[in-house]
DNA sequence: TGAATATTTGGACGACAGTACAAATATGGT
DNA sequence: ACCATATTTGTACTGTCGTCCAAATATTCA
């Protein structure tokens, strides 16, 4: 890890009061999505998890057999419920009559659940997509298969709902504005102490209820715009960076 | 790096044909810039820099003393240029008559220098915004420190241009939406493959110039929007869910 | 209970990390 | 040519990494 750990609550003292159940995969699955989703995933050991699980390293490999393993179970864990409360939420969505209401709804059926999860109710939810906003940047394989399999229904189902909304904007444009909503939703998570610090205080970048009306007002917003008419046909000349060549 | 680097025992020979100048400290700057921009900081070792510039790695700690020192002289050679352009683009942008105009101006003048660096005209800006993108998500302490010292003002510039030219809008709103505005150029750049394949080849990701255009129409909507309770002042129960919880 | 199984432990392995350093070499001014 | 300096090289040091494994311990069920 990069920074000290500081030694985090994540004891698993006190546990033969209620429960009979040590349940250290438990245990070692909390603490690894605590620490993946601050420090991200290659700063984070092995080591660094049975620690703070209060576990033996060896446990790890038992249990989730590899590093990346353990990460799957993580995402295993969350999706299901995520995506399953985002549907719930969109099909409540699609009902509302009024067209402003509605997209606001369904932009808000998306956004949400990323906030709060289904089982966890600690703030798990955040701690989870937080998780995921790292690991985009971070670029690993085993999530990459993940993000392609299960999250892109979630996303075709968002900017259908929309577009069935918006039917005189075009498919391509709302794909965009949906991709820049998971941007921000994302980035505020990330670093939300950069909206604290730039607004001088007057906003808390850590509040997500605030967070979400304003993610939820500013994405109906930018949904609902029209093309520009071209006023600057191209951008500038200098603008001429187009890197040809795929990223990632 | 992730990846076996297969480990070939070749050495960087035939290098005095054309150029006089070897200039290794060059080399090493630039392999290490796109290593990190697609890798990411952590994942990339001092020896993958090294050979990816057909150097030694004593040579990179003879340069730059450590790995955070080299990330630091990344930094230190592209903030100057970019924000500097980001002032005169803003100056300009200021002086346009028509409040549309002059919005997407000011937003203009600070999505385009993320894109187009001032000394590298190959893609030069692109790789650095990736990078920072990268290394918001990864957390490197050094990092931060630069963000907070260089980049704030060019923040606040944009707010405060902003601001003056929307003043019915409170400044704690236009700080969000500026920082949703960063978050979805970082993704954009991080995850570009994303656009491709959730519309299904309709659009492409990797095109920077189609990513600022939609990225500035989508910004300038969101940045005009008025609060949710003055256009339609029915307070809606539809999107049942209470967010209001803190987070993190 | 005792046997079968599941889990935990502590240590080991080889690989690779960042950095340091003396020796070797290249460079530039006189 | 010479010397002083700048750079490059090769290697070595000390950690830490992910993973493995045999022994120890806990759990479950006949």
């Amino acid at each position: 890890m990069v920074r000290k750990p500081a030694r985090s609550g994540i004891k698993p003292d006190a546990k033969a009061t209620s429960t009979r159940k040590p349940n250290m995969r438990e245990a070692i699955l909390a603490a690894a999505e605590e620490l993946f989703s601050t420090y991200g995933f290659n700063a984070v050991s092995v080591r660094d998890i049975a620690q703070a699980a209060g576990a033996n390293p060896g446990s790890v490999t038992y249990h989730f057999k590899t590093k990346d393993g353990l990460l799957l179970e993580i995402y295993r864990r969350h999706c299901g419920p995520m995506n399953r409360r985002r549907s719930e939420l969109l099909a409540e969505a699609r009902r509302v009559r009024d067209l402003q209401d509605r997209l606001e709804a369904i932009v808000r059926a998306y956004v949400l659940p990323a906030f709060t999860s289904g089982s966890d109710l600690a703030g798990g939810g955040t701690r989870f997509t937080r998780l995921r906003a790292i690991m985009s940047a971070e670029g690993n394989e085993v999530v990459r298969k993940i993000i392609a399999q299960t999250f892109d229904d979630t996303s075709h189902a968002l900017i259908d709902a929309i577009h069935e909304s918006l039917p005189h904007i075009p498919r391509t444009d709302l794909v965009w504005r949906g991709h820049f909503l998971l941007g921000a939703l994302y980035y505020t998570l990330v670093t939300p102490e950069r909206v604290s610090r730039l607004s001088r205080g007057s906003a808390d970048g850590t509040n997500a209820g605030h967070a979400i009306e304003e993610l939820v007002r500013a994405t109906v917003a930018a949904l609902q715009a029209a093309r520009l008419d071209q006023p600057t046909p191209v951008p500038r000349k200098t603008a001429s960076a187009n890197p040809g060549r795929a990223l990632t």
